[in-house]
DNA sequence: GCCGAGATGTTGATTTTTCAGCATCCGTGC
DNA sequence: GCACGGATGCTGAAAAATCAACATCTCGGC
């Protein structure tokens, strides 16, 4: 269905800004940046990243806001699958061990609960 | 620390395999990439990896075997971060959840287990 | 009507990436 | 010794990405 072109350096570094802030305007992504070039540059990968079909824009009022055109889910389940493989070897066990030692905020009680219940639950679909 | 320099399409194509695949030759790795180059070319992304840092290599027998500097826990570790932060808001239950459903092998009650004592464990840790 | 601020689009030049051709080196077999 | 196959390194050119300058457009206020 959906074979974009790949995407270059600064192509997945908006991207990404994108897809942590949800949506944002030109002048917006280019504040979060790193190493951020002019607003004009900015705006040539913005122009880019709609041709190839990456991005979609919305009129609000005097300004476009941008967002990715692949939903969330879908690229989140994307690039989990690829961490899985390169960096675990699709082991879920390995990645969700990595994913709790890095919690920065610890998991409240109730996330936790949440959690042991997602795994019984997968564990019953499976059948 | 460590503060190399960013990575070209090709360049970090070659080192998700290398991570995949924790080391291999120059043909190897050409074997597993996709749509890939002459041989000649390969080797010169190699050449540049490792003057950037990112590769260091062995020889073994005949030729070398080129493996990531950084060692997998590190480079998983930061992956992790990096999608969690982008696609999941910091939610370390929202990426467990998806990583469950994509669950392409289902996990064995053994593991289960083991996941549900890492979770209790990461509880008592914060303290 | 005219000017300025804010936002966008386009163009062309510079820099980086990507790549293949070619030369070299090192074994093995004859 | 010499030819050949496998492996490597280097060089320079083609392609792509990156970027800033410039032009345009619109909406306010005056």
């Amino acid at each position: 269905m959906s074979d974009l072109p790949p995407l270059s350096r600064r192509e997945r570094q908006v991207m990404d800004i994108l897809y942590e802030s949800g949506g944002a305007t030109a002048v917006q992504i280019r504040e979060r940046m790193a190493d951020p070039p002019t607003d004009s540059a900015v705006r040539s990968i913005l122009r880019i990243l709609i041709n190839k079909g990456h991005l979609t824009r919305e009129l609000d009022g005097p300004r476009y806001v941008y967002a990715p055109k692949t939903p969330v889910p879908r690229a989140s389940r994307s690039a989990m699958r690829h961490v899985l493989s390169t960096f675990f070897g699709g082991s879920v066990e390995g990645a969700v061990a990595t994913l709790l030692k890095l919690g920065e905020s610890d998991l409240t009680p109730a996330e936790r609960e949440r959690i042991k219940a997602m795994i019984d639950e997968a564990a019953e679909e499976g059948r």
